[in-house]
DNA sequence: TCGAAACGGAGAATTATTATCCGTTTCAAG
DNA sequence: CTTGAAACGGATAATAATTCTCCGTTTCGA
C-alpha cells in the first residue's frame, strides 16, 4: 500500500469518528471528507459504502467500552467497580453521540452488522456479572436488576448537554452519578416498585 | 368559520402533535397530513408555515407541564411536590420526543419563538422555586442546585425507549426515579462532587 | 524517468421536504 | 332547492441533501 493511501485511509477514519462523536450516526459522508480534507472518491475507494465505514468506527469504539468493563470486573472493590462501570458507560455516551445512537438503538432491527452485535453482547454480560457480584457482595441494594444498570448509566449520559436553557457538562454528569450512586448504594430503605424477582 | 373547516384544523392539530410527540420536532408535514387524513393545501390553509404549526403544538404542551409544575408547588409536603415535579418532568419528555427535543435544544438558537421561551423561562422559575423550598425544608440534600433538577429528571425520561438491546418501559423510568429520589433525600451523606455555593 | 496507483472535484442519480396551483366537492344562506 | 363562496385533496413545482461514480491530473516509488 502506497504512503499516501495509508495516510488517507487514516485521515478519514480520524475525521470520521471526530463527526460520529460529535453528530451521531447520521453524519452525513459530506461532513466526514470536509473535516478529513480528502475528496469523496478516495472515502469509497478504502471502504464499499457509508454503512462499511460506520461500522469500522463503531466497533473500534464498542471495543474500547468493553476493554473499560473489563478493567472495572476487576476491581478488587465490587462497589468501586459497579461505580466505574456506570462512569464508563456514563462517560462513553455523553462524549460519542454516535455510540448513544447505536445502544439506543434495536439491536434486532437498525442494520448492525454481526460484529457490532456481538461485541453489544460481551458489553451486556459484563454489565450483567459487575452487577451482580456487587448484588451479591451486600453493597448494592438487592431490589435493583442489572437491565436497570445501562438505563441509569444511558440517563446520566443524556444530560451533559442541555436542558431547559442550562447547561450541564463533564461536572454536571458527575453529580447526577454521585446521587445516583448514592441511591445505589445498600442501606437498607424502602424496594423499588416493580421488585426483583428475589 | 365552516365546520369542515373547523374539523380540519382540529384533525391537523391532533395529527401534528401525535406525530412530534413519537417523532420529534423534525416531523414532516408529508406525515402529519397524512396521519390527518387531509392534503397538504389544508395544513398550509390555517398554518402559514410548518414552523407557525409546530409553534402551536409546542405551546400547548409546554402549558401543560407548567400546569403540572403549578400542582406540585402546592402540594403540602414539600418533598412530595418535588418528587411530582421530577415525575412530571420525566414523564412528559419520555412520552413526548418533540418536548424533549425542544428543551434540549439552547434556548437562543434554535428559533423557538418569544412566547414559547417565555413559557421555558416560567417553567423554569417552578423548578427553582419547587427546589428551594424543599430544600429549605431540610428534606433535600442541601448541596443539590436547582440547575440539577431538570438533567435528573431528564436523565430519567431519556431511558424509557431502548438502551444496549434492553428495553425500558414506563416502570422501568419509575424505578430509576425512585433510585435518584433516594439518592436525593435529605439523609445526611458525603456532598456531591462541585459543592453547593453554601 | 515512467507506469501505476491514488487523488480531488464535478456531477449523476436518487430521495426527501416545504409549499403552491387548480379543478372538484361541500357547506350553508336565501 | 339553488347558488356562490369557501374548503378540499392530489399533483407537482422548487429546492435541498445525500450517496456514490467518472475522469483528467498529480504523486509515489521502483
Amino acid at each position: 500500500m502506497r504512503s499516501d493511501a495509508r495516510r488517507s485511509v487514516e485521515l478519514v477514519v480520524a475525521a470520521a469518528r471526530a463527526a460520529i462523536a460529535e453528530q451521531g450516526l447520521s453524519v452525513s459522508t459530506n461532513e466526514i471528507v470536509k473535516r478529513a480534507g480528502v475528496g469523496p472518491a478516495t472515502l469509497y475507494r478504502r471502504f464499499p459504502s457509508r454503512q462499511a465505514l460506520l461500522e469500522t468506527i463503531l466497533l473500534e469504539v464498542v471495543g474500547e467500552l468493553v476493554a473499560a468493563a473489563e478493567a472495572a470486573a476487576e476491581s478488587p472493590d465490587p462497589f468501586a467497580g459497579f461505580a466505574d462501570l456506570v462512569r464508563a458507560l456514563a462517560a462513553a455516551q455523553s462524549t460519542n453521540k454516535g455510540l448513544s445512537d447505536a445502544l439506543a438503538a434495536e439491536s434486532d432491527s437498525a442494520g448492525h452488522s454481526d460484529a457490532v452485535r456481538a461485541a453489544f453482547a460481551g458489553l451486556r454480560d459484563h454489565v450483567r456479572r459487575i452487577t451482580e457480584r456487587a448484588r451479591e457482595a451486600g453493597v448494592l441494594r438487592a431490589d435493583l436488576v442489572w437491565q436497570d444498570v445501562p438505563f441509569l448509566a444511558g440517563a446520566a449520559a443524556g444530560m451533559s448537554t442541555r436542558c431547559l436553557g442550562l447547561g450541564a457538562g463533564k461536572a454536571g454528569r458527575e453529580r447526577v452519578i454521585a446521587v445516583m450512586l448514592d441511591g445505589l448504594r445498600e442501606t437498607g430503605r424502602e424496594p423499588l416498585p416493580g421488585s426483583p424477582p428475589s
